[in-house]
DNA sequence: TAGGCCATCTGGTCCT
DNA sequence: AGGACCAGATGGCCTA
């Protein structure tokens, strides 16, 4: 009945997991690679002497043929486990990439499926691409053209935001950056800005989510106090509630929900472009459905048992169903 | 009930 | 030879 003969096998094509999340706020640090290639790949080094030691105290290994229905089924149960701990490693990298993703997370939201968060992945990491693009391009008006010996440094400390006074004629640019920094309030002096946990460590700085604070205040449902607010995301509360027409510019990127942003690429050539399922964002009210390691058997092999506890999805509602729930409106064409 | 998503098994291929 | 990687097949769970 256990198939998972093989669990307690040396070689791992996956990155170390424990390593994995024992970096910075789980994110994707070199750490991560480094374990990947120092604890996650195989040693030679450390598979010699067993290698040595098991060939010293044992006969001949068997060839293919000499090999019994006993040797061949104990061979199939370690293939079936190595590949097993080989999806589960894949799953939990995964796991490590929807933990950085700009959405909501939280007990009471259903995790992005796998095509989604690579889809996502890559249209964040496109957006930001774009975003850093126009800042340089912003700071370098702002301060390439002034000519008075400032170039090259800032003038002074404070936020962008309050840069942006309305004393100062604003550049087209700038007014939208200001609208982006302005989603976030300026926090009292003193007060420390949205915990760091709560943001993606590399993630710039005007694309911060609103403060944990802001968030209870302002969403009516009180989804969870675990809830993410990121601009640009599906968000209940009223800061994320207009939602602007697909531009490019960075104020559309911040207010524009993720399936016209993030999203649109896939909206535009995905799988998803017939029905509601376009965006393929599951957002769950089951509670104690989602997250839950459960052991059980599956698949059509599944004789030999021992199916290591796979996680099990909880209930899926498409973004549209989570809009109409929430009573917010249509989003853009593509759902 | 259909479709989407998922986990697992399995056999083949490639690499060390 | 053994392991990693891959893709196909299969069946379960869930939502619309």
């Amino acid at each position: 009945m256990d198939s998972d003969a093989g669990s307690a096998s040396s070689r791992s094509s996956s990155p170390d997991i424990a390593a994995v999340e024992g970096a910075v706020g789980g994110y994707f640090p070199s750490k991560m690679f480094q374990g990947y290639f120092q604890d996650g790949r195989p040693d030679p080094g450390a598979l010699q002497p067993r290698k040595e030691c098991s060939m010293a105290g044992r006969p001949k290994a068997k060839t293919r043929e000499e090999l019994t229905k006993e040797d061949l089924q104990d061979l199939r149960l370690k293939v079936n486990s190595r590949e097993r701990k080989r999806m589960h490693d894949l799953n939990q990298a995964m796991d490590g990439l929807r933990e950085v993703m700009p959405y909501a997370q939280g007990p009471s939201v259903r995790k992005l499926s796998k095509i989604s968060t690579l889809l996502l992945a890559r249209n964040y990491i496109l957006m930001l691409s774009s975003s850093l693009d126009e800042m340089k391009k912003l700071v370098g008006e702002v301060y390439g053209n002034g000519g008075g010996g400032n170039q090259g440094h800032i003038p002074r400390r404070a936020p962008v935001a309050q840069v942006t006074t309305p004393q100062l004629p604003l550049h087209p640019l700038a007014q939208s950056l200001h609208s982006l920094m302005g989603a976030t309030p300026p926090a009292p002096p003193t007060a420390p800005s949205a915990p760091a946990s709560l943001s993606p460590p590399s993630a710039p700085g005007f694309l911060a989510f609103h403060s944990p604070l802001q968030g209870l205040l302002k969403d009516p449902l009180h989804l969870s106090s675990s809830f993410r607010h990121f601009p640009g995301m599906p968000c209940p509360c009223s800061l994320c509630q207009p939602l602007a027409a697909p531009t490019p510019s960075l104020h559309s990127l911040a207010m524009a929900w993720p399936d016209a942003t993030l999203f649109a690429p896939y909206c535009a050539t995905g799988p998803f472009s017939d029905h509601q399922s376009s965006a393929n964002l599951r957002v769950s009210k089951m509670k104690g459905t989602r997250g839950h390691t459960v052991t059980r058997s599956r698949g059509p092999h599944s004789h030999s048992g021992a199916v290591v506890s796979p996680e099990r999805p909880g209930r899926h509602r498409t973004i549209a169903a989570w809009r109409r729930t929430i009573g917010i409106g249509p989003g853009p064409s593509c759902l």
